[in-house]
DNA sequence: GCCGAGCTTGAACATATGTTCAAGACTTCG
DNA sequence: CGAAGTCTTGAACATATGTTCAAGCTCGGC
């Protein structure tokens, strides 16, 4: 059990996928495409990953954790602030680039394309919601759990037309305009 | 030139092309599934469509066609009732099927992993936004172009979201809340 | 009827891709 | 060191896929 270079191997595995994923598409990720960036051979991606679903499901649940990752609160700040925090980071730099949009992108398509990765996405999509209609009841406490999931489904279409838009690259400014608009329906009276 | 069984051969593979990218993503668009789709046989994809690109670009041209019809006016209507209209059709029941929305998502999918086809695409979408900005034009006068396409492109990060969002299984109900927004964001004063 | 041009077919070829596996390298522990 | 277990490799196999092509079919015009 050499635990770093093991994980390092596996988790470089992944990596690779999600690399392959996001400039060339599920078209660009095939086994041998994904040992080679991952500097690996062929055969060790399969010791890894039983087969080719088994490791796009791999990449889904990666994502998902990390989906979650932008609505976790920090427990330092102000529950409004945690709320203001969150909308910001969905438009913050690390999010807000090529890489990862053109990602996110192909994963959703990918799901589209498969019942089962479907179910992996739709669980992360749900959390995701879940999430964020807690940091705005939190915000509010006056409003109802409800109203609270209603801000969320809201808020999310905003946030996923401004994903989906910087892909096909639309003016910034519009991207700010749209931060500032799921603020609006958040904090709305 | 056989010419009434001839388009409809041509068109059928288009057709096929559609249905199978809608149903499995990409990768279920091969030359003998779209001829089997298409009740044809495997040389005939290749006698229309040179190669794989060639059949693809097909497809985003058709697509992008459609697409423009959505913000083409009703010379009939008055220019608010245009711009109305225009906003609800994209949310209309024709457009806001899975089958639809999911061809949609693997399209931009498409794009974003080809340099070629993200080309046409950006081009539709660039005409889209004019078309939109040109209805808000009309519809208030009083506004510059500036303004009018500062709009377009704020309403375009709603539909975009709608859309996406539509696939994800979103409530019905926050569709019907994100026209409304952007109908605001239309005829704000 | 027959010719020619365009349309249609499916076999054939070259290449790409997922998966398996026997063999070797490395680590850990006695 | 040496054995046992784990990790790693790349060749090999079966299948899938894009493309080509020679042959047949269809149909309008002579």
């Amino acid at each position: 059990m050499n635990s770093g270079a093991q994980v390092d191997r596996q988790s470089r595995i992944l990596d690779a996928v999600l690399e392959l994923l996001s400039r060339h598409g599920i078209s660009g990720v095939n086994m041998r495409a994904v040992a080679r960036e991952a500097g690996v051979a062929l055969g060790l991606v399969n010791y890894y990953y039983a087969d080719k679903p088994s490791l796009i499901r791999a990449v889904l649940n990666r994502i998902g954790e990390s989906d979650m990752r932008l609505v976790t609160p920090d427990p330092e700040a102000r529950p409004d602030e945690q709320l203001r925090e969150a909308l910001r980071r969905v438009a913050g730099p690390e999010i807000l680039t090529t890489e990862y949009l053109s990602l996110r992108l192909h994963l959703w398509a990918l799901a589209q394309a498969d019942e089962g990765f479907a179910l992996v996405n739709a669980e992360a999509f749900d959390q995701y919601l879940d999430g964020l209609a807690t940091l705005i009841g939190n915000a509010k406490p006056g409003l109802s759990r409800e109203e609270c999931k209603e801000r969320a489904d809201d808020i999310v279409v905003v946030q996923n037309g401004m994903w989906l838009t910087s892909l096909l690259g639309i003016d910034k400014a519009a991207i700010q305009r749209s931060i500032a608009r799921t603020e609006q329906i958040a904090f709305a009276d």
